[in-house]
DNA sequence: CGCCCTGTAAGGAAAACACTTACAGGGCGC
DNA sequence: GCGCCCTGTAAGTGTTTTCCTTACAGGGCG
Protein backbone atom coordinates (compact mmCIF):
# COMPACT_ATOMS: atom_id res chain seq x y z
CA UNK A 1 0.00 0.00 0.00
CA UNK A 2 2.29 3.15 -1.60
CA UNK A 3 1.77 6.86 -0.79
CA UNK A 4 0.18 8.82 -2.63
CA UNK A 5 2.61 12.29 -3.18
CA UNK A 6 0.33 15.22 -4.04
CA UNK A 7 1.48 18.75 -5.54
CA UNK A 8 -0.53 21.69 -4.63
CA UNK A 9 -1.05 24.71 -6.73
CA UNK A 10 -2.94 27.39 -4.48
CA UNK A 11 -1.89 30.84 -4.51
CA UNK A 12 -2.94 31.03 -1.52
CA UNK A 13 -0.38 30.23 1.47
CA UNK A 14 -2.16 29.88 3.48
CA UNK A 15 -4.95 27.74 2.37
CA UNK A 16 -1.51 25.64 0.89
CA UNK A 17 -0.94 25.26 4.37
CA UNK A 18 -3.98 23.99 5.64
CA UNK A 19 -4.42 21.25 3.17
CA UNK A 20 -1.34 20.23 3.63
CA UNK A 21 -2.27 19.28 7.42
CA UNK A 22 -5.43 18.37 6.46
CA UNK A 23 -4.08 15.72 3.41
CA UNK A 24 -0.81 14.68 5.14
CA UNK A 25 -3.14 13.81 8.16
CA UNK A 26 -5.37 11.25 6.09
CA UNK A 27 -3.46 8.80 5.77
CA UNK A 28 -1.59 7.19 3.12
CA UNK A 29 -1.73 10.64 1.37
CA UNK A 30 1.49 13.13 1.55
CA UNK A 31 1.99 16.37 0.30
CA UNK A 32 5.67 16.67 -1.53
CA UNK A 33 5.72 20.16 -2.93
CA UNK A 34 3.68 23.41 -3.08
CA UNK A 35 3.19 25.94 -5.65
CA UNK A 36 1.86 29.29 -5.70
CA UNK A 37 1.73 30.02 -9.50
CA UNK A 38 0.93 28.34 -12.51
CA UNK A 39 4.55 28.39 -14.12
CA UNK A 40 5.56 27.30 -10.56
CA UNK A 41 2.60 24.20 -10.84
CA UNK A 42 4.22 23.18 -14.14
CA UNK A 43 7.92 23.37 -13.47
CA UNK A 44 7.09 21.74 -9.72
CA UNK A 45 5.41 18.68 -11.93
CA UNK A 46 8.11 18.18 -14.01
CA UNK A 47 10.67 18.09 -10.80
CA UNK A 48 8.58 15.91 -8.84
CA UNK A 49 6.58 13.96 -11.00
CA UNK A 50 3.38 13.74 -8.40
CA UNK A 51 1.09 11.35 -8.46
CA UNK A 52 -1.84 14.19 -8.24
CA UNK A 53 -1.60 17.46 -8.60
CA UNK A 54 -4.40 19.87 -6.91
CA UNK A 55 -4.65 22.75 -9.02
CA UNK A 56 -6.20 25.49 -8.38
CA UNK A 57 -8.02 27.90 -11.49
CA UNK A 58 -7.02 31.80 -10.61
CA UNK A 59 -3.38 31.69 -10.16
CA UNK A 60 -1.29 34.42 -11.25
CA UNK A 61 0.90 34.52 -14.81
CA UNK A 62 -0.62 31.14 -16.15
CA UNK A 63 -3.91 30.14 -15.17
CA UNK A 64 -4.77 26.76 -13.85
CA UNK A 65 -6.22 26.35 -16.96
CA UNK A 66 -3.65 27.01 -18.75
CA UNK A 67 -0.91 25.17 -16.37
CA UNK A 68 -2.97 22.18 -16.39
CA UNK A 69 -2.58 21.97 -20.65
CA UNK A 70 0.63 22.13 -20.61
CA UNK A 71 1.51 19.54 -18.07
CA UNK A 72 -1.19 17.27 -19.77
CA UNK A 73 0.72 18.15 -22.79
CA UNK A 74 4.04 16.78 -21.60
CA UNK A 75 2.67 14.39 -19.46
CA UNK A 76 -0.47 12.82 -20.24
CA UNK A 77 -1.20 10.57 -17.95
CA UNK A 78 -0.97 13.28 -15.25
CA UNK A 79 -3.63 13.64 -12.80
CA UNK A 80 -5.25 16.66 -12.59
CA UNK A 81 -8.11 17.96 -9.57
CA UNK A 82 -9.04 21.13 -10.19
CA UNK A 83 -10.11 22.63 -6.61
CA UNK A 84 -11.63 25.53 -6.77
CA UNK A 85 -14.11 28.51 -5.54
CA UNK A 86 -15.93 28.82 -8.99
CA UNK A 87 -18.84 26.29 -9.18
CA UNK A 88 -19.72 26.48 -12.74
CA UNK A 89 -20.25 24.12 -15.22
CA UNK A 90 -18.40 25.76 -18.03
CA UNK A 91 -14.97 25.34 -15.87
CA UNK A 92 -15.65 22.12 -14.96
CA UNK A 93 -16.72 21.03 -19.06
CA UNK A 94 -13.43 22.49 -20.09
CA UNK A 95 -11.68 20.73 -17.56
CA UNK A 96 -12.85 17.78 -18.52
CA UNK A 97 -12.18 18.26 -21.82
CA UNK A 98 -8.39 18.65 -21.66
CA UNK A 99 -8.08 15.96 -19.53
CA UNK A 100 -8.19 16.63 -15.99
CA UNK A 101 -9.23 14.16 -13.92
CA UNK A 102 -11.46 15.89 -10.96
CA UNK A 103 -12.87 18.90 -10.28
CA UNK A 104 -14.30 19.52 -6.82
CA UNK A 105 -15.21 22.97 -5.55
CA UNK A 106 -13.70 24.81 -1.91
CA UNK A 107 -16.70 25.40 0.06
CA UNK A 108 -17.24 21.45 -0.55
CA UNK A 109 -15.97 19.27 2.81
CA UNK A 110 -12.57 18.64 3.72
CA UNK A 111 -13.94 14.93 3.74
CA UNK A 112 -14.64 15.38 -0.03
CA UNK A 113 -11.39 16.56 -0.82
CA UNK A 114 -9.87 13.37 0.27
CA UNK A 115 -12.41 11.27 -1.51
CA UNK A 116 -12.01 12.42 -4.51
CA UNK A 117 -8.07 11.82 -4.03
CA UNK A 118 -8.58 8.28 -3.51
CA UNK A 119 -11.06 7.99 -6.63
CA UNK A 120 -8.95 9.77 -8.95
CA UNK A 121 -5.81 7.77 -7.64
CA UNK A 122 -7.24 4.50 -8.11
CA UNK A 123 -7.79 5.78 -11.87
CA UNK A 124 -11.49 6.66 -11.33
CA UNK A 125 -13.01 10.58 -12.14
CA UNK A 126 -13.95 12.99 -9.38
CA UNK A 127 -16.88 15.06 -10.23
CA UNK A 128 -17.88 17.68 -7.40
CA UNK A 129 -21.61 16.47 -6.41
CA UNK A 130 -23.16 19.77 -6.25
CA UNK A 131 -21.81 19.97 -9.95
CA UNK A 132 -22.74 16.76 -11.10
CA UNK A 133 -26.36 17.04 -11.78
CA UNK A 134 -25.74 20.28 -13.85
CA UNK A 135 -23.08 18.67 -15.91
CA UNK A 136 -25.70 15.99 -16.86
CA UNK A 137 -28.75 17.86 -17.05
CA UNK A 138 -27.22 19.43 -19.97
CA UNK A 139 -30.47 18.32 -22.08
CA UNK A 140 -30.64 18.78 -26.24
CA UNK A 141 -33.64 22.15 -25.24
CA UNK A 142 -31.36 23.20 -22.80
CA UNK A 143 -28.86 23.38 -25.46
CA UNK A 144 -31.41 25.50 -27.68
CA UNK A 145 -30.29 28.68 -26.37
CA UNK A 146 -26.82 27.88 -25.72
CA UNK A 147 -24.68 30.76 -27.03
CA UNK A 148 -22.56 29.69 -29.61
CA UNK A 149 -18.68 30.06 -29.81
CA UNK A 150 -18.87 33.49 -31.65
CA UNK A 151 -22.14 34.77 -29.68
CA UNK A 152 -19.95 33.61 -26.25
CA UNK A 153 -16.76 35.07 -27.47
CA UNK A 154 -18.88 38.70 -27.63
CA UNK A 155 -19.86 38.32 -24.43
CA UNK A 156 -16.90 37.72 -22.86
CA UNK A 157 -15.66 41.04 -24.33
CA UNK A 158 -19.02 43.07 -23.36
CA UNK A 159 -18.50 42.05 -19.94
CA UNK A 160 -15.21 43.28 -19.76
CA UNK A 161 -16.58 46.42 -20.49
CA UNK A 162 -15.63 46.61 -24.22
CA UNK A 163 -17.80 48.80 -26.92
CA UNK A 164 -18.96 47.55 -29.99
CA UNK A 165 -16.52 48.94 -31.75
CA UNK A 166 -13.85 47.59 -29.97
CA UNK A 167 -15.04 43.88 -30.52
CA UNK A 168 -15.58 44.47 -33.64
CA UNK A 169 -12.29 45.57 -34.11
CA UNK A 170 -10.52 43.13 -31.83
CA UNK A 171 -11.83 40.14 -33.63
CA UNK A 172 -12.12 41.68 -37.15
CA UNK A 173 -15.77 41.88 -37.83
CA UNK A 174 -18.15 44.74 -38.75
CA UNK A 175 -19.73 46.51 -35.77
CA UNK A 176 -22.73 45.86 -36.99
CA UNK A 177 -22.14 42.01 -36.95
CA UNK A 178 -21.62 42.34 -32.94
CA UNK A 179 -24.34 44.09 -32.67
CA UNK A 180 -26.06 40.89 -34.47
CA UNK A 181 -24.51 38.56 -31.66
CA UNK A 182 -25.40 40.69 -28.95
CA UNK A 183 -28.90 40.97 -29.80
CA UNK A 184 -28.75 37.06 -30.22
CA UNK A 185 -27.25 36.99 -26.72
CA UNK A 186 -30.01 38.67 -25.36
CA UNK A 187 -32.41 37.00 -27.24
CA UNK A 188 -31.38 33.50 -25.82
CA UNK A 189 -30.65 34.75 -22.72
CA UNK A 190 -33.81 36.13 -22.60
CA UNK A 191 -32.45 39.09 -20.71
CA UNK A 192 -31.70 42.76 -21.70
CA UNK A 193 -28.82 45.33 -20.86
CA UNK A 194 -25.14 45.20 -19.54
CA UNK A 195 -25.98 44.61 -15.89
CA UNK A 196 -28.47 41.31 -16.23
CA UNK A 197 -25.53 40.79 -18.78
CA UNK A 198 -23.05 40.80 -16.24
CA UNK A 199 -24.64 39.16 -13.78
CA UNK A 200 -25.33 36.04 -16.07
CA UNK A 201 -21.72 36.09 -17.16
CA UNK A 202 -20.85 35.81 -13.12
CA UNK A 203 -22.87 33.28 -12.91
CA UNK A 204 -21.59 30.93 -15.26
CA UNK A 205 -17.23 31.67 -15.10
CA UNK A 206 -17.40 33.72 -18.40
CA UNK A 207 -16.35 36.50 -16.43
CA UNK A 208 -12.98 36.43 -14.92
CA UNK A 209 -12.32 34.77 -18.09
CA UNK A 210 -9.23 32.23 -18.17
CA UNK A 211 -11.08 29.80 -20.00
CA UNK A 212 -10.20 30.59 -23.58
CA UNK B 1 -2.19 31.32 30.50
CA UNK B 2 -5.24 30.64 28.75
CA UNK B 3 -6.28 29.68 25.60
CA UNK B 4 -7.39 32.16 22.91
CA UNK B 5 -11.27 30.95 21.43
CA UNK B 6 -11.37 31.39 18.02
CA UNK B 7 -14.57 31.71 15.26
CA UNK B 8 -14.10 30.89 12.00
CA UNK B 9 -16.37 32.69 9.16
CA UNK B 10 -15.74 31.44 5.63
CA UNK B 11 -17.81 30.27 2.77
CA UNK B 12 -14.90 27.70 1.78
CA UNK B 13 -15.68 24.02 4.07
CA UNK B 14 -11.93 23.06 2.98
CA UNK B 15 -10.53 26.26 3.98
CA UNK B 16 -12.01 26.16 7.40
CA UNK B 17 -11.04 22.43 7.84
CA UNK B 18 -7.56 23.13 6.74
CA UNK B 19 -7.23 26.77 8.97
CA UNK B 20 -8.79 24.23 12.21
CA UNK B 21 -5.87 21.98 12.19
CA UNK B 22 -3.25 24.96 11.75
CA UNK B 23 -4.41 26.83 14.74
CA UNK B 24 -5.78 23.86 16.70
CA UNK B 25 -2.15 22.96 16.40
CA UNK B 26 -0.33 26.51 17.01
CA UNK B 27 -0.85 25.92 20.62
CA UNK B 28 -2.95 28.03 23.14
CA UNK B 29 -5.67 28.23 19.99
CA UNK B 30 -8.83 26.87 19.99
CA UNK B 31 -11.18 26.94 17.10
CA UNK B 32 -14.75 26.78 18.94
CA UNK B 33 -17.12 27.68 16.12
CA UNK B 34 -17.19 27.72 12.13
CA UNK B 35 -19.87 29.83 10.49
CA UNK B 36 -19.95 29.26 6.25
CA UNK B 37 -22.47 32.77 5.84
CA UNK B 38 -22.12 36.24 7.13
CA UNK B 39 -25.77 36.17 9.10
CA UNK B 40 -24.13 32.58 11.03
CA UNK B 41 -21.09 34.54 11.65
CA UNK B 42 -23.02 37.17 13.34
CA UNK B 43 -25.10 34.41 15.18
CA UNK B 44 -22.32 31.89 16.00
CA UNK B 45 -20.33 35.09 17.63
CA UNK B 46 -23.14 35.72 19.94
CA UNK B 47 -23.87 32.13 21.05
CA UNK B 48 -20.12 31.55 21.38
CA UNK B 49 -18.49 34.88 22.46
CA UNK B 50 -15.37 33.95 20.97
CA UNK B 51 -12.02 36.15 21.94
CA UNK B 52 -11.58 36.25 17.72
CA UNK B 53 -13.03 36.36 14.75
CA UNK B 54 -11.22 35.68 11.86
CA UNK B 55 -13.61 36.87 8.83
CA UNK B 56 -13.53 36.61 5.22
CA UNK B 57 -15.38 38.78 3.31
CA UNK B 58 -17.17 37.32 -0.14
CA UNK B 59 -19.65 35.67 1.37
CA UNK B 60 -23.42 34.31 0.77
CA UNK B 61 -26.29 36.17 1.65
CA UNK B 62 -24.41 39.28 4.75
CA UNK B 63 -20.66 40.36 3.41
CA UNK B 64 -18.15 40.10 5.90
CA UNK B 65 -18.39 43.92 6.21
CA UNK B 66 -22.02 43.83 7.25
CA UNK B 67 -21.49 40.92 9.43
CA UNK B 68 -18.39 42.85 11.01
CA UNK B 69 -21.08 46.12 11.41
CA UNK B 70 -23.31 44.06 12.94
CA UNK B 71 -21.00 41.97 14.97
CA UNK B 72 -19.31 45.58 16.21
CA UNK B 73 -22.64 47.13 17.17
CA UNK B 74 -23.71 44.82 19.11
CA UNK B 75 -20.57 44.27 21.03
CA UNK B 76 -18.02 46.66 20.12
CA UNK B 77 -15.06 45.58 22.41
CA UNK B 78 -14.95 42.27 19.40
CA UNK B 79 -11.79 41.36 18.04
CA UNK B 80 -12.05 40.97 14.35
CA UNK B 81 -9.51 39.63 12.13
CA UNK B 82 -10.55 39.71 8.02
CA UNK B 83 -8.77 37.06 6.38
CA UNK B 84 -9.15 37.89 2.35
CA UNK B 85 -8.12 37.32 -0.86
CA UNK B 86 -8.73 41.03 -1.24
CA UNK B 87 -5.40 42.69 -1.35
CA UNK B 88 -6.89 46.35 -1.85
CA UNK B 89 -6.06 49.09 1.01
CA UNK B 90 -9.96 49.93 0.09
CA UNK B 91 -10.64 47.11 1.81
CA UNK B 92 -8.35 48.00 4.35
CA UNK B 93 -9.50 51.43 5.15
CA UNK B 94 -13.16 50.53 5.13
CA UNK B 95 -12.38 47.61 7.76
CA UNK B 96 -10.75 49.61 10.14
CA UNK B 97 -12.50 52.14 9.86
CA UNK B 98 -15.48 49.71 11.06
CA UNK B 99 -13.62 48.87 14.09
CA UNK B 100 -11.88 45.64 12.55
CA UNK B 101 -8.52 44.16 14.40
CA UNK B 102 -6.82 43.56 11.48
CA UNK B 103 -6.40 42.23 7.91
CA UNK B 104 -4.19 40.41 6.62
CA UNK B 105 -4.47 38.25 2.75
CA UNK B 106 -5.13 34.48 2.46
CA UNK B 107 -1.68 34.70 0.10
CA UNK B 108 0.67 35.24 2.93
CA UNK B 109 2.15 32.67 5.19
CA UNK B 110 0.37 30.88 7.11
CA UNK B 111 2.81 32.08 10.36
CA UNK B 112 1.68 35.27 9.64
CA UNK B 113 -1.89 34.21 10.52
CA UNK B 114 -0.56 32.76 13.81
CA UNK B 115 1.20 36.17 14.69
CA UNK B 116 -2.05 38.63 13.63
CA UNK B 117 -4.14 35.95 16.06
CA UNK B 118 -1.69 36.22 18.97
CA UNK B 119 -1.01 40.43 18.47
CA UNK B 120 -4.86 40.89 18.19
CA UNK B 121 -5.25 38.81 21.48
CA UNK B 122 -3.01 41.11 23.19
CA UNK B 123 -5.04 44.60 22.18
CA UNK B 124 -3.17 45.51 19.32
CA UNK B 125 -3.76 45.63 15.46
CA UNK B 126 -2.08 43.66 12.93
CA UNK B 127 -2.18 44.93 9.07
CA UNK B 128 -0.63 42.61 6.60
CA UNK B 129 2.85 44.02 6.06
CA UNK B 130 2.14 43.89 2.20
CA UNK B 131 -0.56 46.49 2.98
CA UNK B 132 0.59 48.67 5.34
CA UNK B 133 3.23 50.34 2.99
CA UNK B 134 0.48 51.11 0.26
CA UNK B 135 -1.94 52.42 3.68
CA UNK B 136 0.69 54.78 4.73
CA UNK B 137 2.09 56.15 1.20
CA UNK B 138 -1.33 57.37 1.13
CA UNK B 139 0.30 60.80 0.05
CA UNK B 140 -1.54 64.29 -0.45
CA UNK B 141 -0.76 64.31 -3.71
CA UNK B 142 -1.85 60.94 -4.36
CA UNK B 143 -5.55 62.22 -2.66
CA UNK B 144 -5.73 65.14 -5.39
CA UNK B 145 -7.20 62.74 -7.99
CA UNK B 146 -8.56 60.54 -5.35
CA UNK B 147 -12.42 59.83 -6.01
CA UNK B 148 -15.24 61.88 -3.73
CA UNK B 149 -17.89 59.35 -2.40
CA UNK B 150 -20.18 59.94 -5.18
CA UNK B 151 -18.20 59.34 -7.65
CA UNK B 152 -16.86 55.85 -6.25
CA UNK B 153 -20.95 55.07 -5.89
CA UNK B 154 -20.94 55.80 -9.45
CA UNK B 155 -18.10 54.00 -10.68
CA UNK B 156 -19.39 50.95 -8.65
CA UNK B 157 -22.15 51.04 -10.42
CA UNK B 158 -21.30 51.60 -13.85
CA UNK B 159 -18.44 48.87 -13.65
CA UNK B 160 -21.30 46.49 -12.71
CA UNK B 161 -22.87 47.09 -15.78
CA UNK B 162 -25.86 50.02 -15.10
CA UNK B 163 -26.51 52.37 -17.45
CA UNK B 164 -26.35 56.15 -16.78
CA UNK B 165 -30.19 56.01 -16.23
CA UNK B 166 -30.42 53.25 -14.12
CA UNK B 167 -27.87 54.31 -12.01
CA UNK B 168 -29.74 57.88 -11.30
CA UNK B 169 -32.88 55.99 -10.57
CA UNK B 170 -30.56 54.23 -8.32
CA UNK B 171 -29.14 56.98 -6.34
CA UNK B 172 -32.66 59.89 -6.86
CA UNK B 173 -30.35 61.81 -9.35
CA UNK B 174 -30.73 63.07 -12.63
CA UNK B 175 -29.01 61.45 -15.38
CA UNK B 176 -27.03 64.44 -16.12
CA UNK B 177 -25.52 64.33 -12.85
CA UNK B 178 -24.81 60.75 -13.22
CA UNK B 179 -22.94 61.75 -16.44
CA UNK B 180 -20.97 64.87 -14.82
CA UNK B 181 -19.94 62.13 -12.06
CA UNK B 182 -18.42 59.74 -15.09
CA UNK B 183 -16.93 62.67 -16.52
CA UNK B 184 -14.95 63.77 -13.82
CA UNK B 185 -14.31 59.86 -12.77
CA UNK B 186 -12.43 60.16 -16.04
CA UNK B 187 -10.88 63.16 -15.82
CA UNK B 188 -9.65 61.97 -12.38
CA UNK B 189 -8.58 58.88 -13.43
CA UNK B 190 -7.00 59.38 -16.67
CA UNK B 191 -8.91 57.34 -18.61
CA UNK B 192 -11.92 56.85 -20.54
CA UNK B 193 -14.05 53.87 -21.69
CA UNK B 194 -15.95 51.30 -19.95
CA UNK B 195 -13.06 48.60 -20.39
CA UNK B 196 -10.44 50.52 -18.58
CA UNK B 197 -12.53 51.82 -15.40
CA UNK B 198 -13.46 48.10 -15.25
CA UNK B 199 -10.09 47.61 -14.92
CA UNK B 200 -9.15 50.56 -12.59
CA UNK B 201 -12.12 49.18 -10.69
CA UNK B 202 -11.19 45.95 -9.97
CA UNK B 203 -7.36 46.30 -9.37
CA UNK B 204 -8.65 48.76 -6.97
CA UNK B 205 -11.23 46.48 -4.85
CA UNK B 206 -14.00 48.26 -6.00
CA UNK B 207 -15.36 45.65 -7.85
CA UNK B 208 -16.46 43.15 -6.60
CA UNK B 209 -18.19 45.49 -4.11
CA UNK B 210 -19.45 44.23 -0.86
CA UNK B 211 -17.58 47.36 0.35
CA UNK B 212 -20.68 50.18 0.99
C1' DC C 1 -35.21 19.39 -49.44
C1' DG C 2 -36.91 22.40 -46.45
C1' DC C 3 -35.94 24.41 -41.81
C1' DC C 4 -33.27 26.23 -38.33
C1' DC C 5 -28.91 27.75 -36.45
C1' DT C 6 -24.68 30.26 -37.35
C1' DG C 7 -21.74 33.79 -39.16
C1' DT C 8 -21.78 37.83 -41.41
C1' DA C 9 -23.69 42.62 -42.32
C1' DA C 10 -26.66 46.93 -43.33
C1' DG C 11 -30.35 50.85 -42.48
C1' DG C 12 -32.83 53.76 -39.59
C1' DA C 13 -34.65 55.07 -35.10
C1' DA C 14 -33.80 55.60 -30.27
C1' DA C 15 -30.94 55.95 -26.47
C1' DA C 16 -26.69 56.82 -24.18
C1' DC C 17 -22.60 59.34 -23.73
C1' DA C 18 -19.14 63.31 -24.13
C1' DC C 19 -18.15 67.93 -23.63
C1' DT C 20 -19.30 72.37 -22.00
C1' DT C 21 -21.36 75.44 -18.80
C1' DA C 22 -23.69 76.61 -14.36
C1' DC C 23 -24.30 77.42 -9.50
C1' DA C 24 -24.45 76.84 -4.31
C1' DG C 25 -22.19 75.16 -0.20
C1' DG C 26 -17.95 73.60 2.41
C1' DG C 27 -13.17 73.74 3.57
C1' DC C 28 -8.49 75.38 3.30
C1' DG C 29 -4.85 78.63 2.79
C1' DC C 30 -2.90 82.95 3.53
C1' DG D 1 -12.18 86.92 5.97
C1' DC D 2 -12.05 86.20 1.29
C1' DG D 3 -10.84 83.98 -2.60
C1' DC D 4 -10.15 79.33 -4.57
C1' DC D 5 -10.89 74.69 -5.28
C1' DC D 6 -13.56 70.50 -4.59
C1' DT D 7 -18.11 68.50 -4.31
C1' DG D 8 -22.88 67.73 -5.38
C1' DT D 9 -26.22 68.84 -8.38
C1' DA D 10 -28.02 69.71 -13.23
C1' DA D 11 -28.97 71.33 -18.27
C1' DG D 12 -27.88 71.95 -23.53
C1' DT D 13 -26.09 70.16 -27.56
C1' DG D 14 -23.79 67.28 -30.66
C1' DT D 15 -21.64 62.40 -31.30
C1' DT D 16 -21.53 57.74 -30.68
C1' DT D 17 -23.70 53.54 -29.38
C1' DT D 18 -27.17 50.61 -29.15
C1' DC D 19 -31.67 48.61 -30.51
C1' DC D 20 -34.68 46.55 -33.85
C1' DT D 21 -35.47 44.86 -38.17
C1' DT D 22 -34.07 42.79 -42.39
C1' DA D 23 -30.81 40.05 -45.36
C1' DC D 24 -28.30 36.21 -47.18
C1' DA D 25 -25.13 32.12 -47.68
C1' DG D 26 -23.51 27.80 -45.74
C1' DG D 27 -24.05 23.71 -42.67
C1' DG D 28 -26.69 20.12 -40.31
C1' DC D 29 -30.65 17.44 -39.30
C1' DG D 30 -35.02 15.44 -39.77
Amino acid sequence: MKTINILIADDHAILRAGLKLLINGAGGLKVTGEAGTGREAVESFRKLSPDIVILDITLPDMSGLEAAREIIRTAPKAKILVLTMHDSINYVREFIRIGAAGYIVKKSADSELINAIRAIDRGDMFIDPSLTKALLTETPERGKNKLSRREEEVLRLLVKGYLGKEIAARLGLSVKTVETYRSRISGKLGISGRAELLQYAMKNGLFDAELQ
